[in-house]
DNA sequence: TGTACATCAGTGAACGCGCGTTCACTGATGTAC
DNA sequence: TGTACATCAGTGAACGCGCGTTCACTGATGTAC
């Protein structure tokens, strides 16, 4: 953003954008996603309830800013935690991938549940999902992590069961022209890794893991071992 | 239950219940679980709101009945489809109780939503949980299958690594007394495969895979017949 | 440098809505003699 | 079988609440001459 060519009425109205948003995050952390209102906002911010339409339309609009936000930030830093392993090493980015999710999850719950759990009450996400862009990037990583595993991963039987048309076309295209070569198994393999991340997570973030567990992060990174032994790495 | 002995009075209170709790689902259903409000419930039922109070002494206490019914339905529906499956066939009774909580939970997203997902807006649960039982009965019935498993699975150099300290320790005793002989690893186990059946399922039911593949079945029953190999099943 | 005008962020009051919960009450159903 | 009383399910009106959204407006900030 070149923010020396913004006048000073500019700079204002970027920061109180960011201030809704954050504001909106932290209501969102304490008191659940039906406690984003935009009167709540309003008030915390000491403004009218009506002001806060000059900077978003409707509220649907605002949460579905919040969602491209979050999922942005959650992929940003699960990126660079897999780039900061070596590529030869696809296994360790496997681990490093999934740590880096849970990590954000269990930092970030309530931006976890706003992006993966239930929505906003009452809230309708727009066509194509509030952040197609990011969830596009979070698959394409996931594809990434298991073309560098394929190779290596001693064939099975059942991967041949698999074929392109089990999976949407877009998804199927995109996979095919980025790393040609790898099967469907292996797009296959890829949303099973994302299930296998996804699983103890979310039990863990909603409540279900604590009682049973005094160590998650244990059981998680057992999990994500066992995963790459798995793939023979 | 001795309906034999109830006057009239006590069946039509029965069957009003029953009614309220009926129809408090269909609304999940129908509108997400802030839909679940006492007076749409009584307008539905064309009862006065206030009418509700006398049999549910509060709203929370309603979603209270409601996650520890919908939970129970769930854990007799699995605990049935793993009885169907002859108990030397471990790896099939694996199978057979991921592929009953997948089923249950395409047929019935918003109660699993209900029991898995975010509570209902505003709702506090009661101490211990809404479903404490449920859960204990869910919990134990995947540390039987895993203790079930745990014989013929070849032994792994991490199994040392867990501890019983590393979980609850109720759950610990609970399953030290039910499965002699089954090492802390094993609970592991189960807490891992409840995470493995957990994943790809809560991505379906939110709406994250559906984008993606056109099979979440064959996807899901994939992952299974994995989990089992990995086992040696 | 000073004045006249345009922009636009924020006000404050109002709209109609559905919610959970309480409470004095009515009237039908059940019970005891 | 008939009467007098107790139980109790449901009524209807009211309470105070916070919500999303609209709208005519004020007053400060910016721009053009």
């Amino acid at each position: 953003m070149a923010e020396v060519a913004m006048s000073r009425r500019e700079r204002l109205r970027v920061e109180t954008t960011r201030e809704i948003k954050v504001i909106a995050l932290r209501l969102l952390a304490q008191g659940g996603p039906d406690a984003i209102a935009l009167r709540a906002i309003a008030r915390e911010m000491g403004m009218t309830a009506g002001a806060v339409y000059g900077y978003f339309a409707t509220r649907d609009d605002l949460i579905s800013t919040l969602i491209s936000d979050v999922y942005t930030a959650l992929v940003d830093r699960v990126e660079a935690a897999r780039d900061a392993i070596p590529a030869d090493d696809p296994g360790a980015r496997i681990v490093a991938w999934g740590e880096a999710v849970r990590e954000w999850a269990v930092q970030y719950p309530a931006e976890f549940r706003l992006v993966y759990g239930d929505p906003v009450p009452g809230y309708r996400p727009p066509p194509g999902g509030p952040a197609a862009e990011a969830e596009l990037r979070a698959c394409t990583g996931l594809v990434g992590l298991a073309a560098a595993a394929w190779s290596r991963r001693p064939a099975r039987a059942e991967d041949s069961t698999f074929e392109w048309s089990d999976f949407a076309d877009a998804l199927a295209t995109h996979v095919r022209s980025d790393f040609p070569g790898l099967p469907p198994a292996g797009l296959a393999l890829a949303l099973r890794m994302w299930g296998r991340m996804h699983g103890l997570i979310a039990l863990e973030v909603y409540g279900h893991l604590g009682p049973q567990s005094t160590d998650p992060a244990k059981l998680f990174r057992a999990e994500m071992l066992d995963l790459i032994r798995e793939l023979g790495l």
